[in-house]
RNA sequence: GUCCCCGUCGUCUAGAGGCCCAGGACGCUGGCCUUUCAAGCCGGUAACACGGGUUCGAAUCCCGUCGGGGACACCA
């Protein structure tokens, strides 16, 4: 390979950026970026119906919040803008024409109705429908026709050639010509279809590696043939494994929740996780799991991806999040707790249990969300508390000890962790009673529930007057 | 249906002819730690799809079978 890659995303702006498309982005982008490449984002917004500027926002903002940068494209116009194919148009038909010259693609002026109902035909007799070539050898308009209505189709070579290539995750694949048919490049309205404006477009923008999803192997053949036809070097392919669904299918759109990136983050889950993840699904570099963007750009190369596809495994998303909860500084998990927070209805900013908070939580919550709906506990007025654990643990015995934790933290000059504990500790030992017996109570008193961080880490958290209002109640409530 | 690709524990994978009666991770599970729950630590569970070759020797190479996925548009 050339010493700077350029590489390439091209995905088609008709709906949110999917898992697929972003785990593609991001592994041109670490491609790019460990060998000093430059990372290209072009749109392949050729599908009139579907296409939409909102698809192009949220891929755009899909991209930023996985931290995939690219250094020309959308937004950072480089040497070769535009890179919205729309905005390209004359190019292609500049080199339409030029083929039509050449005697290497024709005008074709069958309808789609025609076509639909021989394709229709052919199916239901069990074979498959190739292109018959019937305006192949037109020199001029069908009577009545004019040029413009015309789509353009490429001219496969004829005789008994096959195509092939090189691949750098498959190896060797080939198809015989005999299998291709004379594929339509530009529609009447001058909007070209993807196997042109593809070819074309990553030609004249010098990209040297194309790295896209395994479902594309098949039309690297016809775009090889124009490839061909125009001259030109074709770049070199990587095609990579396809991510499944839990019901083994291509984790798509419309079946597939989880196929939406944004879905991720409303749910809590933090970038560096998805990427995480995301990259070792065909890839790994030994046995290492919880990798980060630095050693990503030091160990991702597109040799090492593998050949098979893989299944999505929300549990080991889940683990990867919290031990990336745990690997990042407790103030930026804060920060990124806080719209979870403040979504549920409490604000937050600036309060300066935050990351006492993410340090107590983080140990036990798998996502921002989870830890969010835990840390309302702490945040709320009262509690409410669940009966089987009030039974158990507030009653009898229990509330002496109870009070007497109560008197010694109300006379603590300072709340602190080490001299809350040390009020437990000392009720326990005075008591001759286990540390179980004195801080159950408490535990249940403050969050309702008998599970709870540390119990001085946890009256902490509850803030002073709301654990001794919340003891208080307990204690009423105990007679 | 045709073509293309793929086939190691339930899942993600290591493995590029002897280091493998197959290693790691998630999950599940036993234990330790312990004021609860976690986290952490130690241990267990579980796989080379099948059949033929090639070779002194195959998870690794070849062929076939079976299985899975993908592509077959004036979508990308």
């Amino acid at each position: 390979m050339p010493s700077a890659p350029r590489v390439r995303f091209a995905p088609s702006p008709t709906g949110y950026l999917h898992i697929g498309g972003a785990r593609t982005a991001l592994m041109n982008f670490l491609q790019a970026r460990r060998h000093g490449g430059t990372f290209i984002l072009r749109m392949e917004d050729t599908d009139r119906v579907r296409s939409t500027t909102e698809s192009v926002q949220a891929i755009l903002d899909g991209l930023n919040w996985l931290g995939i940068d690219w250094d020309e494209g959308p937004g950072k116009e480089g040497p070769h803008a535009p890179y919205f194919q729309t905005q390209r148009l004359d190019t292609y038909k500049k080199h339409a024409d030029q083929l039509i010259a050449e005697g290497k693609a024709y005008r074709c002026y069958c309808t789609r109705a025609d076509l639909d109902a021989q394709r229709e035909a052919t199916e239901k007799s069990g074979g498959f429908f190739k292109y018959p070539g019937t305006c192949r050898e037109l020199k001029a308009p069908p009577p009545g026709r004019r040029e413009d209505e015309a789509v353009i189709r490429f001219k496969m070579p004829s005789g008994d050639g096959t195509a092939s290539f090189v691949d750098k995750a498959l190896g060797a694949i080939s198809k015989p010509y005999s299998d291709l048919d004379d594929w339509v490049m530009l529609r009447a309205d001058g909007i070209p279809l993807y196997n042109f404006g593809c070819v074309i477009d990553d030609h004249l923008m010098d990209i040297t590696l194309v790295a896209r999803g395994q479902e594309h192997v098949n039309s690297t053949f016809p775009q090889l043939m124009l490839y061909q036809a125009l001259g030109w070097t074709p770049p070199e392919f990587a095609h990579l494994p396809l991510i499944l669904g839990p019901d083994r299918e291509k984790l798509s759109k419309r079946k597939h929740p989880e196929a939406d990136v944004m879905l991720h983050k409303r749910t809590g889950i933090m970038p560096e996780a998805l990427n995480n993840f995301v990259i070792r699904l065909g890839w790994s570099h030994g046995n290492d799991e919880v990798i980060t963007r630095d050693q990503m750009f030091e160990w991702f190369d597109f040799a090492d991806v593998g050949t098979t596809s893989g299944v999505w495994n929300p549990e080991k998303l889940l683990w990867l999040n919290q031990q990336w909860m745990k690997l990042l500084p407790e103030t930026t998990v804060a920060e990124r707790l806080v719209p979870f927070l403040e979504a549920k209805g409490f604000s937050v900013q600036g309060d300066s249990r935050l990351v006492p908070l993410v340090r107590a939580l983080r140990e036990r919550a798998r996502t921002l969300e989870e830890m969010a709906t835990t840390a309302s506990l702490y945040f709320r007025k009262g509690v409410t508390l669940d009966e089987k654990a009030a039974a158990k643990h507030l009653s009898g015995d229990s509330l002496g000890l109870l009070r007497k934790v109560r008197d010694g933290i109300a006379a603590l000059p300072e709340w602190t962790v080490e001299a809350l504990d040390g009020v437990v500790k000392s009720v326990s030992e005075s008591s001759a009673v286990g540390m179980g017996k004195v801080a159950q109570p408490v535990r249940v008193a403050i969050t309702g529930n008998t599970t709870s961080p540390g119990i001085g880490e946890t009256l902490l958290l509850a803030g002073r007057d709301e654990a001794l209002s919340r003891i208080d109640a307990a204690l009423t409530r105990g007679g």
